[in-house]
DNA sequence: TAGATTGTTAATCGATTAACAATC
DNA sequence: TAGATTGTTAATCGATTAACAATC
């Protein structure tokens, strides 16, 4: 199995599956049966027999999947077992919401800290979490290992954050910017959350139910 | 043509292709070929052409495109042109990070209000709007024929509350919660920012990185 | 005109679905 | 055992790419 052929279509279900998993956990259910599974989530059996293939076999012939053992070998392909950890660049509202209510922890992250470049909110607390000065940033990130770097700046400087983040030896980009960010050779994952392009999908949707 | 087999790949490269466009017109350039779009894009020179051609005839032969004349066509296909209103339901962090930092005017849409359940904060003006009280949204709605509601508010009650939007006469909810909104048969659009998804599938890529 | 580049058709590629032998 | 349901192969479907006549 090349982990790197599955298709970025998957992969992007894998979420929604890891969800899905941990509502059935919750509400007690042992097993479920890819046809069960497809009629939740709107999918088709084979797909998601198809999908769940791609990593190995985690189901039995006339039991179906049994979904805690499911759901521990999904978070384990997301890497959820690894303990990545993070940090927050840029402070503004958007940074405050994700320190606020995004439960880094519980997904299986080590959320390290957040940086500032506004003199008034350094040494602030949000959260629990004192606020850094991002002068400090690049040497923190050199002597902590940082895998993700949340970029929720504002959009003019987001390139040149980015260089820096790359230099210092991030491993990848959660992009709140609506900057396209290049990583260059750097091999650097970017993952972007665009607003904008998600409202104006909403929009191409409500315009054509007008006609 | 008939709109509604536009398949979704190809709507959703429509945002990229509109800030290329705005891009170019602000560079100064006039003109563009599919082949330098592509190349620019990441895309090929077919595809360009094709996704294009679902919506009609935008270039001329031996010249290319004509950037204004492309970003004008491509604004309309996207509904941009139609003004539709918005309200926000939440003023949390990412309720007020919206309201300071997206430029709704900017892209087409009419800001209408803002409302919110904490007393605390109805009353107080942010980005000079004065936030509302939530027990005024529903008339609201129904006296200001709302076409998009954004839905910022604690994912226990995201259901309930679209519920709710959905029986005001809401036409689409933008969804920043966790939760999956179920529509019904009401025929609203649902268009999802679903944080986690996002992070979920950049630490597997990372994870994928490190074997 | 000659060169460039479109819109579109045909070929290819990849993803989804259907079918089914294997087997719990 | 009989019924259920998997993993996987074959068939289908749809999207991307290549090719090219049309034409600016």
């Amino acid at each position: 199995m090349n982990k790197s052929s599955v298709p970025d279509r998957v992969i992007r279900r894998l979420p929604r599956y890891l969800k899905k998993l941990d509502d059935l956990i919750c509400k007690g259910d042992e097993r479920i049966s890819s046809n069960e599974l497809g009629r939740q989530l709107g999918l088709t059996p084979s797909q998601i027999r198809r999908d769940f293939n791609h990593f190995g076999e985690f189901g039995w012939q006339g039991y179906g999947y049994n979904v805690k053992f499911l759901r521990r070998h999904l978070a384990h392909i997301l890497g959820l077992d690894k303990r990545f950890s993070i940090i927050l660049v840029g402070t503004g509202k958007i940074g405050q919401s994700l320190l606020e209510n995004f439960d880094f922890n519980q997904y299986g992250f080590r959320f390290l800290g957040a940086f500032e470049i506004c003199e008034e909110l350094v040494g602030t607390t949000i959260a629990g979490y004192t606020i850094m000065d991002a002068k400090l940033q690049d040497q923190f990130i050199r002597d902590n290992h940082v895998d993700i770097a949340i970029l929720s700046i504002k959009s003019s400087s987001a390139q040149r954050v980015a260089d820096e983040l790359i230099a210092s030896g991030v491993k990848s980009i959660w992009n709140f910017t609506e900057a396209e960010i290049d990583p260059g050779d750097s091999g650097v994952t970017v993952e972007n959350i665009h607003f904008s392009d998600s409202l104006l999908v909403l929009s191409y949707f409500l315009s054509e139910k007008e006609n």
